[in-house]
DNA sequence: ATTTGATTTTTACGTTGTAAATTTATTACG
DNA sequence: CGTAATAAATTTACAACGTAAAAATCAAAT
């Protein structure tokens, strides 16, 4: 009898949504991002993103999660785009800091942000969990070709705190801009050093 | 003629409401806290605040400002606390740990939260930079003892880098709690294999 | 053409940060 | 002492916020 919204409407507009959210986080901040400028940008009244998402905090949610699906994708494309254990691993660490530092608001957005009801949210859970595999993943490749050794989920740890933390310094202002490239590249070298069989 | 507040006075009611924000910051985060709820916790009235304050981020800042400060006499303390250059970058270690873990939410506040006009606030500037040279300190204390080569600046960043990633992933919860203090040890030693001369 | 009910918009409410107006309280002077 | 003066504190006021509830809209089935 009534209009009924189709799956790929609903979906369509989550998209739409989520796009203008993560462009208007970026530019000001999520808290100074209003529903009414949200609402406003997709040209529908302030109430009708209701329809699609349950409140503000399931919007930060969703960017959440697709800021985190496309890391890990990016991050396994790379992977995926050369051959040899040392070339793909130097390959997703370039990926990793191409994505934090053309992406730095959703970057902090996914990692800085403490979300208190984080586990309601089990797709979130999912993207964060397969972002951080893809960390692993590299790890496994060097010491299948035996140019590591140890636990691979220890290291791989390792090596990614250490790739955030550079990544984390540069993006808080504690280090100047540009740094974190060669932070990151001496960082890992200096691991790859002293973890060496 | 009408009764002038001291510096004193001043001073003591800013470090009131400072002890009060941070709290309150603590335990809901900064946007959930609001004046009139800091105002009621000093039992003065919602504007009162604003005698002292210029507004909501001037009260922000003057909790990181604080929170650098405590964070840096932490480690300056460690570092003195006594002697070999061993002995000291250990104590300095911990003491990072502790107070990142004693004050999660404090330290999540210096470090993640981007302030756009952070230059506004010239204390703030002047605490950051005091923390950030506490970490090449005993860097360069390591040096003297002939443990360490390298330029201290560069070294310290990288060893301050994997500490605050470690610190950071935990306080995300991207890695399981309890793990940062083992990967703290882990990155330490591996860094310092691999940065031995 | 009319009915129907999902979708959207409009209206409304309590709360926020803070500007402006008002009240209070303290000190110096007649 | 009382009274004037003025810094400090409070009260009032307002635009903007997130969102609940009411009202309006409009495409499909009869």
């Amino acid at each position: 009898m009534p209009r009924v919204l189709s799956d790929t409407d609903v979906a369509d507009f989550r998209d739409r949504l989520c796009e203008a959210a993560e462009r208007l986080f970026a530019e000001h901040g999520p808290d100074a991002v209003t529903m009414r400028q949200l609402a406003a940008d997709l040209g529908v009244s302030p109430m009708t993103p209701y329809r699609y998402f349950k409140d503000k905090d399931d919007i930060l949610a969703a960017v959440r999660t697709n800021g985190f699906n496309r890391f890990a994708q990016a991050l396994e494309d790379a992977f995926d785009s050369t051959s040899g254990a040392r070339a793909r691993s130097s390959a997703v660490g370039d990926a990793y800091l191409k994505f934090a530092f053309e992406h730095p608001a959703t970057y902090k957005l996914m990692f800085d942000l403490y979300q208190p009801h984080e586990a309601d949210y089990p797709d979130l859970v999912a993207a964060g969990l397969r972002a951080r595999d893809t960390q692993t993943q590299w790890v496994r490749s060097l010491m299948a070709e035996g140019l590591l050794i140890g636990d691979p989920d220890e290291i791989g740890q390792m090596f990614w705190a250490a790739t955030h933390g550079a990544v984390g310094l540069e993006l808080a202002g504690k280090i100047p801009p540009g740094t974190a490239r060669t932070l990151h590249r001496d960082l890992n070298h200096a691991l790859a050093r002293g973890l060496r069989p």
